[in-house]
DNA sequence: GTATGTGAAGTGATTCACAGCG
DNA sequence: CGCTGTGAATCACTTCACATAC
């Protein structure tokens, strides 16, 4: 869905009004088939023979991720990857308001980030409940990274995304969900393997993938 | 897999020389059934009832992913995202060897980041052939990914890493793995609706999930 | 005529359960 | 006896194809 309303997006910008399923699938290179089978999970908003309208479904889809309202987020960590997340993620486009972004490092404590002073991770479940987040990005290191979880179990805190490389345990109640970078890059390895140098023994995995037709 | 190789280093760590599917389930948080079939891809080295030998798997997943060898790569865009992508994937654990970092601005080639001055991406195509790199993590602004992806399809480079908010496409011959942070929030965001303060009408999409008995 | 929405078929992934090996 | 490795069943997702609505 997100992959739909950015391209909806963008096609908005440059004048369309209304949508076929064929076009979206161009744009998000899927099939129309899966488009339309996506699309009709939403309250639907398709016109036989027309399409979509770009607007309309941009709507729906917003609703359907519960965006159509800047859900309030924070962010847990202001090293290197934190900020960069703050700035990325305050643009009002992706749906989000970055309302604290927090750190247990005395010497981070109240430096700016966009245009938040960063607070202490002390007071997180405090300010959790004050500013009523919903969601919080864990940008910490591994080590860390379960005790942010600990500190929130009690809030009513409704999700975690989590960057730091290991996996964390929520109750139920709470929904997790783990972004690893490094895992990514060693996914596109795989499946990016190197030009063998001297090709004498064969790859236990497949060679270069077939064309797209 | 990425996943496994985590866990793997992890036992490691605390002084585990084996360890058993279900172990390793555990860690990860998935079946012992899936973990026996994933890690069947491998050139084996299970030993039945008594487990798999950690450091033999640990090098069989690295050989599997192509980063037994410590991969060259390059990060073009050393705007905050890029910054941090380059410290994180630093980190020989990873399996990767950054090798150089790439930016457009004036004020930005020439300095530092981790150890290496940053190149000016004019000089992109040039200094991947140099340098031999062979996978590429794209950080730059939309507007700029496919001109980056342009740049390099006459080199030897194998992979892209895209974090451009942007579907790039390259041909045949280049792996292609698109991850947008945004995407991960809003599919989080759908999964974790906010708590309704009117219960009135039901919403379009599930409510929360059921627990994990 | 055109493009959606959806049964039905096909494909791939997960789970089960157990034979086989150490 | 324990744990892996894997056929067989199950489940989910994708694709096809077309009736339906505009």
């Amino acid at each position: 869905m997100p992959v739909y309303l950015g391209a909806l997006t963008a096609l908005s910008a440059s004048g369309h009004t209304t949508a076929s399923s064929e076009a979206l699938a161009r744009a998000c290179d899927m099939s129309a088939a899966i488009v339309r089978r996506d699309l009709s999970l939403l309250d639907h908003t398709g016109r036989r023979g027309v399409g979509y309208d770009v607007a309309q479904l941009a709507g729906a889809i917003r609703r359907f991720l519960g965006i159509d309202r800047l859900r309030p987020v924070g962010i847990v960590g202001a090293g290197r990857m934190g900020t960069a997340l703050a700035h990325y993620l305050s643009d009002p486009q992706h749906g989000f308001s970055v309302r604290a972004v927090f750190d247990s490092s005395a010497a981070r404590i109240g430096q700016p980030v966009v245009d938040l002073a960063i607070r202490d991770s002390a007071t997180l479940p405090a300010a959790v409940r004050e500013l009523a987040l919903e969601l919080l990005v864990i940008a910490v290191p591994a080590a860390a990274a379960q005790s942010v979880v600990d500190a929130v179990v009690d809030t009513d805190i409704r999700g975690l995304l989590n960057f730091a490389p290991v996996p964390v345990r929520a109750p139920a109640g709470i929904e997790v969900r783990h972004v690893d970078l490094a895992t990514e890059l060693q996914v596109l390895s795989h499946f990016a393997p190197a030009i063998p140098a001297h090709p004498s023994a064969s790859r236990s995995s497949l060679g270069p993938l077939e064309a797209e037709s």
